[in-house]
DNA sequence: TATAGCTTTGACCAAATGGTCAAATGACGT
DNA sequence: ACGTCATTTGACCATTTGGTCAAAGCTATA
């Protein structure tokens, strides 16, 4: 019984324009700056309806923030693509830098969770990222261990990996103001993005 | 005629204690998530004498952010204390984490400020951080040419230094979590600082 | 101590905002 | 064609919030 009639075609789609329209408005003006006029406004629909989809603007912003989520934990996979530092790192800063790059509101949505204290995502901390960090820690670890790497702090690192590839999103603004008032062009920020890997590779290797 | 008293007490106390909470709930809130009311709760004052000394919240939100760039400058003159890249890097670097350690709020507030578009210091990054910036790629250019540094694109590396620096004040919640809940010791962002530190240089040392 | 100018504060206001509701409209299987 | 359920939407509401005001309290100096 209460079979569920598979009848998405009309709530998928208002629910993923609604969705992508916050993601904008979050991004731009954090969360109590985002207002649900605006985020109905940017999806084309009345602020009545967006209420009819998500009864509430942090349910909202909780869906904006699995979106987010999803992205960084595929971002974080690219870790184990080898057991070979270089090669892990590499990969790891690289896609951490396109992500910021692809998806810069994300990204910034992500930082600024982070900052306000993680009232939304905290769990997520307590778990994922925790078990996460602990995991990697130990791979790191065993590559000092192997002699491959300095002796660091392994969560130093994973903080300056993080913070650095994270500026290339937040910090857009600024980066285009230094460059004259025009965004990075996609040469520059490949240039950068080798850059972050080779100072960070030279800064580790043994 | 007109002759200014000068009976600064009263009004600079209370401008120094509004500042001061306004400072605290801007960084936990927000600008747009920061209230009049909070702040002068905050400050032991009713709203309304907030609003004798700041007429509107843009404003006090302004005099925040001045006390912010001044810390951003002092820190940043660190940068010229040596000719040798270094000591000058290792002096920045320092500098830039102990402010973030020192006055995380005031840290907060520039990231914010920067995410946000940097709607209010649009004009410092303009004039002042623009000079500052210039200036100092041509002394990095000047090690580079020397021989004295791998040859990198130095607005890169005063990104990863911006970013891997104010991490420690942006972060510090996800990293207390990380920590078992405890924020980072002093000795821990000691070693931080020294790992940030010896990272950075050997990334770009010759 | 008179008085001119600061400072304090409770009461108040208009606008903005998250959220509600009920009536209207549309989709779709039978 | 019908009936049921999902969707749409304009009007509406209570609360919050930045900001105002006028009256009262203070301070210091001539």
């Amino acid at each position: 019984m209460a079979r569920r009639k598979p009848r998405p075609t009309i709530r998928e789609e208002n629910e993923r324009a609604l969705i992508e329209a916050a993601e904008w408005v979050f991004a731009e003006q954090g969360f109590k700056g985002a207002t649900t006029a605006a985020i109905a406004r940017r999806a084309g629909v009345p602020k009545a309806n967006l209420h009819y989809y998500f009864p509430t603007k942090e349910g909202l912003y909780r869906s904006v923030i699995e979106r987010v989520l999803t992205a960084w934990l595929a971002a974080a996979s690219s870790f184990d693509t080898s057991d070979d530092p270089t090669l892990a790192l590499s990969a790891y800063i690289g896609a951490k830098m396109d992500l910021a790059r692809l998806m810069p509101l994300a990204s910034r949505i992500w930082s600024a969770e982070i900052m306000r204290g993680a009232p939304i995502i905290q769990d997520f901390l307590d778990t994922t990222l925790t078990e996460w960090v602990a995991s990697r820690e130990r791979v790191v670890r065993r590559w000092i261990a192997a002699g491959k790497l300095k002796a660091i702090e392994p969560r130093f690192l994973f903080y300056m990996i993080w913070a650095t590839t994270q500026q290339y999103a937040n910090a857009a603004h600024e980066m285009a103001t230094l460059n004259g008032g025009a965004p990075l062009s996609d040469k520059a920020f490949q240039r950068a993005k080798s850059e972050a890997i080779e100072i960070i590779l030279r800064g580790v290797a043994a």
